[in-house]
DNA sequence: AAGATTGATGCAAATCGTTTGCATTTAACT
DNA sequence: AGTTAAATGCAAACGATTTGCATCAATCTT
């Protein structure tokens, strides 16, 4: 369904901005894609522990924010631990503002979709008001199907 | 449009819950009851401060929990400073899941609204996917009519 | 293939918003 | 007025993320 962010892409991007390609992002970036759902930076950190013990959680953060720039994640915040940050893999399959979450109460997992009714409540809102709508954050919480 | 949070409600209910009425509960109070849209805690703090200089912060946090706790605010985040909680003040007119935010990036003005089209786009998730929604969070993000 | 260059790392300390423990104050009861 | 427990002020703790800096190592040079 969410095809995996190749690491062949960051590779390219990563020599195109004069980087390094070493082998703690090469770690970090296996982690991220072998993840499901919307991993924090320390499920990241504690996958990548498990292949390389001497990685630093503060190498994790620089490279998740390094791919965030570089466009190929997406940082994400839910309301029930609305501090931890959430990296959200971008993939190109859906763009920003087409898709939302829902996040289940009881697993905590977090479900992507594309919502069609969503640029209409968008364009609605610009006609209404005069503003100028650049993007929109839709998340809803409730039981998933699996959790009922 | 948005009728002000009262403070004699406040005052029944902290009574009806063995609390005490504290001038500092009271200037909190008024100052956020006097602020427009949704403000932070150190907001709250500087206006405090104008009132009575020794008020402390934690204060103005433990007050605006027990607020929050007893259903008169609602805590907000959104993705530009995401890490500062903001508070609404909750005033009947629209219950949770019925209002959204739009957020200009200009001005950084808030403004409130309710969408009936959101309550679709909840049922078509819950139809499609088998999951109970519970809440709803939309933010819009963009530049307000005033701001362009 | 060895050396030079400079970007990336590990570590520890800093940051920022928010929370907490505790001694003291004070609102509301008697 | 005196009692008592809730609320305060203060300072210290917290947890997630960031930063400065000395060191390490990918890539470029030769």
């Amino acid at each position: 369904m969410k095809p995996a962010l190749l690491i062949n892409q960051v590779v390219q991007k990563v020599r195109a901005e004069g980087g390094r390609m070493t082998a703690q992002r090469r770690v970090i970036l296996e982690a991220l894609v072998a993840h499901p759902g919307h991993p924090t930076a320390d499920e990241i950190f504690a996958s990548v522990r498990r292949v390389d013990p001497s990685i630093n959680l503060s190498t994790v953060y620089r490279t998740l924010r390094w791919l965030e720039e570089n466009g190929f994640v997406a940082p994400r915040w839910f309301e029930d631990d609305h501090r931890r940050e959430r990296f959200d893999p971008l993939t190109g399959t859906h763009t920003s503002g087409e898709h939302f979450h829902f996040r289940c109460r009881v697993c905590n997992r977090i479900i992507e979709f594309d919502e069609p009714l969503l640029a209409e409540v968008c364009a609605a809102f610009e006609q209404r008001s005069g503003a100028r709508v650049e993007s929109a954050a839709l998340v809803l919480y409730g039981v998933c199907a699996r959790c009922r």
